[in-house]
DNA sequence: TATATTTGTGGGAACGATGCCATAGGTTCC
DNA sequence: GGAACCTATGGCATCGTTCCCACAAATATA
């Protein structure tokens, strides 16, 4: 052990309100006062006490605080993979959002697992946060948290539709428009790329892509809609073995930026020049999208956006808990950019319509 | 207020371990050993208690057990901007690694604002966090933790140098290994797009790239050496000014992904080939860099890596208070792609020596 | 002057969980 | 048969904070 100067040691244990009180010469009662502004206190008590805890180091114990308070000063934010952007960007607004109203945010990442984004619940229910906000992945978690009374915000999809609020877009009309785009520039064999069909994102998406096929008067080939796995590997092979296909479409809408990010390597690496023999399309915009060339047209969703909203929604549920449930829906932004064209004409089968 | 069965409708408080222990019929000194598994309990017992349990739907509060144990099982994690990719990995990183060890994370986005920084960390102080990870930008916020008898980890940067263990990458020899890589390549005017200098990042990363200037007998102008700023927009704007003027470098090294992608924006809207009227080479890997043509010859460092070892590095100083203080140096790697090539001829004032 | 009301302070009981200690019945061993 | 030990359980103080309450002094109102 090396000695120091006194005033540069900290003391072994961290300062209590006992000791603030003391060395300040009052009661724990009138220190407490004197700290959270709560009740009658002297002017100059006030500045004693205060001066007392700087002297100390003091910091409240926010445990022993809320133990006592029967409620905490956080939130609980559920992500299902902080390395895809679209959470990254998510949960920064929620946090963001959360220390401006000044609660502090617990952060899990449940990996796409069900079990952990289970565990992830009872953790939160343990640390008595304040509510929760999640992308769920399944209804386990969010239906555990309202049993024990905990609000819960779905951000994103949803699985509890009604039983709790929501912050979605409007996954089913912006991928109806990014379809329709696509179906004006000619193409009839327009595949789309999914992931999960028990998701309301997926499923929206593709009621969506349906709607838009429908309305333009293309049939529906089952052989489009592909479900294309939860990573960029998995996307791009299923983005081969589509591309590598006779019949292979002359465009592709991918239901959110790691499948696009999937076809667009599939795309390059089998030599595909895009848009002249490959329309891309994708829900989700992402930085690279309008790095590469040409720019991928996508539907760009505010991340950062939702999860502020989240918060917001989680903290008006929290000041009215028998409110009734409110989903708030986003709009998205088509963003139009070189990677979709006109289709081949010597792929086609039929001229369009319009 | 709807009615119910009475199974589904949760109680109005939540069950504390009294009640479970009255369900069950036994002390609350017995319950807390039956769910913990800590002392003796017949077996029979422990069975009737988690059952009394499960059927209250008991979480333990850890606010309470935190208070009398003295000791929390979660850990902060504090970053400076969420949406940029290298941080998002990080916090990934080490929000898995802490999960994986039974403890929670508290997640802290300072928004690059020293005052956020140090406001976060008495968030975590308040909340008796056991350890920090963070990547600081600035002494104040470690230093108070320190005083605070708080074990933090500073990653990817240093301020506290010595007086808290660290988690690295050779910012130095990777530097030094890009510049020398455009070098080789017949480059001598190569200009360094820089963040901050006060951030040993910064410093040894500028270190490095005069180490192989200095290598390659290239004598060092000043005005090659361009403060970019912080986000996109800012580093396009001082990548396009260099670029804009009469001498402009045939190479360009961006300090990090961000200025990177300034430089790659600007390069474009000028109408620059690359690599055959520039090279641009960048320390940050990000999955853009991979997906443009030509790809983007970077440094890769992982950070989800950094974060891991960042948790790791923690809990054994939390094991080990009095051990000296370590500085975890990862080494990255450097990926050549595309984008950096022979320098175009006609620029050339010297021909390389090697 | 008598009575409210406001201001200021301290005592002490919570909040929920844990873990030390006392107690006691059961084994084991010499 | 008693010392030593293991198993099992409950009582109770404790962690740090807040906040209700009682009390008192100062001030306002009747």
């Amino acid at each position: 052990m090396r000695h120091g100067s006194a005033d540069l040691v900290p003391p072994a244990r961290r300062a209590t309100i006992k000791e603030v009180a003391e060395a300040a010469g009052v009661s724990r009662s009138t220190a407490s006062r004197a700290l959270t502004g709560n009740g009658y206190v002297a002017e100059s008590v006030k500045q004693r006490v205060r001066q007392a805890a700087a002297d100390l180091g003091y910091v409240v114990d926010a445990m022993a605080r809320s133990l006592k308070q029967q409620s905490t000063k956080s939130i609980g934010v559920l992500v299902s993979d902080l390395r895809n952007e679209f959470y990254a960007h998510l949960a920064a607004g929620a946090s963001r959002q959360a220390t401006r109203l000044g609660y502090t945010t617990m952060l899990i990442d449940d990996q796409g697992e069900a079990e952990d984004e289970v565990a992830a619940a009872e953790a939160f229910v343990a640390l008595r946060v304040a509510g929760v906000v999640a992308t769920p992945i399944s209804a386990a978690a969010t239906s555990f948290l309202l049993r024990q009374r905990i609000p819960v915000i779905e951000v994103d999809r949803r699985f509890s539709d009604g039983a709790c609020d929501a912050v979605v877009v409007d996954n089913r009309g912006s991928a109806r428009a990014i379809t329709r785009h696509l179906a004006e520039l000619g193409h009839r064999r327009i595949a789309l790329l999914i992931d999960e069909d028990d998701w309301t994102t997926g499923r929206e998406r593709r009621e969506g892509y349906l709607d838009a096929l429908g309305a333009a008067g293309i049939s529906h080939d089952r052989g489009l809609v592909v479900p294309a796995g939860w990573d960029v590997e998995a996307a791009k092979e299923a983005a081969r073995d589509l591309l590598a296909s006779a019949d292979r479409p002359t465009a592709i809408f991918a239901a959110n930026n790691v499948l696009a990010e999937g076809a667009w390597r599939a795309a390059t690496e089998l030599g595909l020049r895009i848009p002249d023999e490959l329309s891309l399309a994708a829900f989700d915009d992402a930085p690279w999208m309008s790095m590469v060339t040409p720019g991928v047209t996508a539907v760009a969703q505010d991340a950062a956006a939702m999860g502020r909203a989240a918060v917001q929604t989680l903290f008006e549920r929290i000041a009215d808990p028998a409110a009734g449930t409110r989903t708030i829906v986003l709009s998205a932004t088509l963003r139009i950019r070189g990677s979709t064209a006109a289709a081949p004409v010597g792929q086609e089968r039929d001229l369009p319509v319009g």
